[in-house]
DNA sequence: ATCGCGCTCCTTTTT
DNA sequence: GGAGCGCGAT
C-alpha cells in the first residue's frame, strides 16, 4: 500500500559525514556514541531503511529500545521512511515487550505455559507482603518495598536465591533470602513472572540451543538503542544473540546513564570494543538542539565527573540567552511564578503550550505546579506518575480478567476473592490456602473443592461456590478471538462498578471515570487490533504505562520527572527543585558514584532545552506536610556562571504574601530536627547584587515582546512592533516609530519597554 | 465481617 | 499531605 521507494539519496542526503558513515556502515560491530541532541534517532532509523534497502527482510531486523516511548518513535520515523507496512515487520519494541512475546511463544521449554501473568512491581510488593505475614516475619529492618529492590537488584545481577543465601551473614539478609526464595516459587506456582523475570527467562530460554540457534538464525541484525543504560541480563541476552552473525549496533552515551540503580552498567558501553574487537565505532557530537548557551553549561557541569568517556559536544547553533537561574521563597511561588509567566508568554508570544516542559526529580514535585496550573487556567498533561493502570478499581477490573486467563494467578484471585463483598472472610480463605498448600494444588483448584473442606461451614462454601461458578461460566472469552461484548458483559457482571455508584465519598466519581475509561481502552484496543484476544490485551497492558498512550503533541504544558524526560525535546525547559536534598536527592550519604549519576541526570535534563533554560531552587518547600528549609543545589554553582542570569529573589516573591503557604506564623511550624539545616542560605544576601544588569522584569523581554505591541525606545519615543525575526537572544524588532519611522534592532540591546495602550 | 480511627511510612528515578 | 494498614468497636 505504501510502500515507500527507498534511494540513496532518501537515505543519506541531509546527513552529517558522521551520520552517514553510521548509516552506512551495516555488516559487523558498530558502536555509535551520540551525544545529547545530535541526531542518534534519525542515524538510527536511517540506518534501519538502508538495512532494508540493501535487501534485508524487515523481520531479519530487532531493535530494541528502552521506554514504550522510544520504540513508539522509532516505529513512527521508520515507517514514515520505508511505509508502514514494512515497518511493521520489524521487531522493534523494549526489551520487555519484546521478550514477553517470545517467551509466550516458548513459554513450555521453561515450565511456564503461555498464558502466564506479568506482574508488575505492584503485584509484586503485594505478593512479597503475603510472604511476609503468612511467616510472621517480623523484623524492623524487613520492609516490603526493601525485600523487593534487593529481590529486583539480585535478578538484574543475576545473583540467584542460592547464591543470595550463601553470602547471607546474618538473621536478616537470611531472612530476606528465604523471602526471595518464597518469592520466585509462588511466581512459579502462579505462572506468572514479574519484570526482571522478563529478562532471566530470556536467558534461559536461550540457553537451550535449538531455541537459542531459531533466534539467532531469525535476528541477522540487532540494534540496540541507550546501550549505557543495559544491565547485565540484557547484555547476555544481546550477546547470545548476536553471536551468530555478528551485526550488531549499539548506541548510547555515557553522559546520559542514568539507571545505575536499577543495575545499569556504563561498563557494558565502555568495554563494547573488548567485546568486539574488530569494532567500528563512530562519533556524533554536534549537538542540533540547542542553542550555545546551554551546551556550554551542560558541558561546564558534567566536567566535574570524575568517571567518563573524553568527548566534545558542539553546535552551530545560534548563541542564545543565558541560563535564567531563579531563587523563590516556596514551591509555592515556583510553581505559581512559572505558571503565570507561560500564560503570560502564550499570550504575548506564538508560544503554544506544548513549546513548554516542567522536570523535577521526584514525581511528588508535581502536586503544586498542578494547582498552579489549574489556578492560572493553563493545559498541563503529567508523564508518569501515579499510573492508570496501578488504580486500586483499575487493578481489580484487571485482576478479574487475568484470573480468567491464567486461574493459578493467585495474588490476583485473592485481590477480588472478596470484592465486591461475597462473604468470603480471612478466616475461610485462610481455610482454603492451606488445604491448597497441603494438597500442593493451586488456590483455584482448592475453590473449587470447597466441599472438601471441613472446616468450612456450608453457607460459606456455597459463597465459595457461587463465585468459582461466576468465573466459570465467563472462561470462554479466553479462547475467543473477538472477545470486546464478552470482556464488557464480563465486568459488568463483577458489579465493581456498582460499589462506586453506591458509595458517597468524593472519589468515587474519579474512580467511576476511571473504570469508564479502562472500558474505552479495551474497546479501542479490540478494535485496532482485529482478532486479538484478551491474553494479549493483559500483556500490553502490563508492559505498557498511561503516558505511553498520550499523545505529546496535543496542546498542552508536559509536566514530567528527568528520568522521563530522557530522550524528548521541547523548546523552552524549566527545571525545578534544585536543592540540596531533593536534587541530588539524600543529603547525607551521597557516595561519589550516585552523585556523579545525579549530575548526569541534571545533564540529561539541561540538554533537553533548545532554546530558554530556566533553573529554579526554592528556600523553604513542603515535604510530608512539613515546611524544610533548603540549601540551593551544588550543581547551580558547578555549571560556569558565563552561562547564567541570576535573578534575584525579591523580584520572583510572586505577590501572594497574604496567600503564602509561610507569610503566618513560623512558631506553628513543627521543627524536625534532621529537616533543618543550621546556617541560612547564602542566597539572600548574594543576590541582591547580581541583579543589577537585569531588567525589571523577570521573564527575558525578547520572550514577552509580540507583533503589534507599542515599544518605548529611550532615544526614539514610542513605536509599534511591525516583525519580529530571530530567536531568544538574536531576536530583532522592527519597530515603525512614530518619530524616527522604521527602525530595525536587537531586542537585547534595545533597551525596550513594552507600553499598555495606544498611542 | 465491616467500619473507622489513628498510626506509620512514604519519596527516588521505570520496565 | 495521603495511602495503606492494624486494631478495636459494633
Amino acid at each position: 500500500m505504501d510502500s515507500k521507494e527507498l534511494s540513496d539519496e532518501s537515505i543519506f542526503s541531509n546527513l552529517n559525514d558522521k551520520q552517514k558513515e553510521a548509516v552506512n556502515y551495516t555488516e559487523g560491530p558498530l558502536l555509535i556514541i551520540a551525544g545529547a541532541g545530535s541526531g542518534k534517532t534519525k542515524a538510527l532509523t536511517h540506518r534501519i531503511a538502508n538495512l532494508i534497502h540493501k535487501g534485508v527482510k524487515p523481520w531479519k531486523i530487532l531493535s530494541l529500545t528502552f521506554t514504550n516511548k522510544a520504540a513508539g518513535e522509532m516505529k513512527d520515523r521508520i515507517g514514515k521512511m520505508i511505509g508502514s507496512e514494512r515497518a511493521e515487520q520489524i521487531s522493534a519494541g523494549t526489551f520487555h515487550s519484546i521478550f514477553a512475546m517470545i517467551l509466550r511463544r516458548e513459554a513450555n521449554a521453561i515450565g511456564y505455559t503461555n498464558n502466564f501473568t506479568i506482574y508488575d512491581s505492584e503485584d509484586s510488593l503485594s505478593l512479597i507482603r503475603h510472604i511476609i505475614k503468612d511467616n510472621g516475619i517480623k523484623f524492623d529492618e524487613i520492609t516490603p518495598q526493601g525485600v523487593r529492590s534487593k529481590i529486583s537488584w539480585s535478578k538484574n545481577q543475576m545473583i540467584s536465591v542460592a547464591d543470595f543465601a550463601k553470602s547471607a551473614v546474618n538473621d536478616v539478609t537470611r531472612t530476606t533470602a528465604f523471602i526471595y526464595g518464597e518469592y520466585q516459587k509462588k511466581l512459579i506456582q502462579s505462572n506468572a513472572m514479574d519484570f526482571d523475570d522478563l529478562l532471566l527467562n530470556m536467558i534461559k530460554l536461550l540457553n537451550i540451543p535449538e531455541i537459542l540457534e531459531k533466534y539467532q538464525n531469525r535476528y541477522e541484525y540487532i540494534l540496540v538503542d541507550e546501550y549505557q543504560d543495559t544491565n547485565k541480563a540484557q547484555y547476555i541476552i544481546i550477546n547470545r544473540l548476536a553471536k551468530l552473525h555478528h551485526n550488531i549496533c549499539v548506541v548510547g552515551d555515557d553522559a546520559q546513564s542514568i539507571y545505575k540503580w536499577r543495575g545499569a552498567e556504563i561498563r557494558n558501553i565502555l568495554d563494547f570494543k573488548n567485546d568486539y574487537p574488530d569494532v567500528k565505532i563512530v562519533r556524533l557530537e554536534q549537538n542540533y538542539r540547542s542553542t550555545k548557551n546551554i551546551i556550554g553549561g551542560a558541558d561546564s557541569l558534567i566536567k566535574y565527573n570524575q568517571s567518563q568517556i573524553p568527548k566534545t559536544l558542539w553546535t552551530n547553533n545560534p548563541e542564545g540567552s543565558l541560563i535564567e537561574l531563579f531563587t523563590y521563597d516556596s514551591d509555592f511561588d515556583e510553581s505559581e511564578s512559572i505558571a503565570k509567566k507561560i500564560s503570560k508568554l502564550i499570550k504575548s508570544n506564538n508560544y503554544t503550550l506544548n513549546d513548554f516542559a516542567i522536570l523535577y526529580r521526584t514525581n511528588a514535585q508535581s502536586l503544586s505546579l498542578e494547582k498552579s496550573f489549574k489556578n492560572n487556567g493553563l493545559k498541563y498533561m503529567i508523564l508518569g506518575g501515579v499510573s492508570f493502570y496501578s488504580r486500586k478499581e483499575i487493578k481489580d477490573i484487571l485482576a478479574y480478567l487475568r484470573v480468567l486467563v491464567n486461574p493459578k494467578d493467585t495474588e490476583s484471585l485473592i485481590r477480588i476473592i472478596n470484592f465486591p463483598v461475597r462473604n468470603i472472610g480471612n478466616t475461610t480463605i485462610s481455610h482454603i490456602q492451606n488445604f491448597a498448600f497441603e494438597l500442593n494444588i493451586s488456590l483455584y483448584e482448592a475453590l473449587k473443592r470447597v466441599d472438601e473442606i471441613t472446616a468450612i461451614k456450608k453457607n460459606k462454601a456455597t459463597a465459595v461456590t457461587n463465585f468459582v461458578e461466576f468465573l466459570e461460566e465467563y472462561s470462554s472469552i479466553v479462547n475467543s478471538s473477538n472477545p470486546l461484548d464478552d470482556i464488557v458483559d464480563y465486568i459488568n457482571a463483577t458489579k465493581i462498578r456498582n460499589v462506586y455508584l453506591e458509595m458517597t465519598t468524593d472519589d468515587a466519581e474519579d474512580r467511576l471515570m476511571n473504570i469508564d475509561q479502562l472500558f474505552v481502552d479495551i474497546e479501542q484496543y479490540f478494535i485496532s487490533n482485529e482478532n486479538a484476544t484478551l491474553e494479549e490485551y493483559l500483556q500490553q497492558s502490563a508492559l505498557i504505562t498511561d503516558s505511553d498512550k498520550k499523545d505529546l503533541k496535543e496542546d498542552s504544558v508536559k509536566l514530567m520527572t528527568l528520568h522521563s524526560a530522557k530522550g524528548l525535546e521541547f523548546p523552552n525547559v524549566f527545571i525545578v527543585g534544585l536543592e540540596q536534598g531533593l536534587f541530588p536527592l539524600g543529603f547525607t550519604n551521597e557516595s561519589p558514584e550516585e552523585l556523579e549519576e545525579e549530575r548526569r541526570l541534571l545533564y540529561v535534563g539541561i540538554t533537553r532545552a533548545e532554546k530558554y533554560l530556566e533553573l529554579s531552587h526554592c528556600l523553604r518547600r513542603f515535604k510530608f506536610g512539613d515546611i524544610i528549609i533548603s540549601k540551593k543545589s551544588r550543581f547551580l554553582s558547578e555549571i560556569n556562571s558565563k552561562y547564567i542570569n541570576h535573578n534575584s529573589k525579591e523580584e520572583n516573591n510572586v505577590q501572594f504574601k497574604k496567600k503564602s503557604l509561610f507569610s503566618d506564623d513560623y512558631s506553628q511550624i513543627k521543627k524536625k530536627d534532621n529537616f533543618y539545616f543550621d546556617d541560612i542560605p547564602e542566597e539572600t544576601k548574594s543576590t541582591k547584587q547580581s541583579t543589577v544588569n537585569n531588567t525589571t522584569n523577570k521573564i527575558p523581554i525578547f520572550l514577552q515582546i509580540k507583533v503589534g505591541d507599542i515599544v518605548n525606545h529611550k532615544l526614539f519615543g514610542l513605536g509599534r512592533v511591525e516583525q519580529l525575526n530571530g530567536i531568544a537572544d538574536n531576536k530583532q524588532a522592527t519597530v515603525l516609530f512614530k518619530s524616527v519611522g522604521k527602525k530595525k534592532l536587537l531586542i537585547k540591546y534595545a533597551g525596550l519597554e513594552i507600553m499598555k495602550g495606544n498611542f
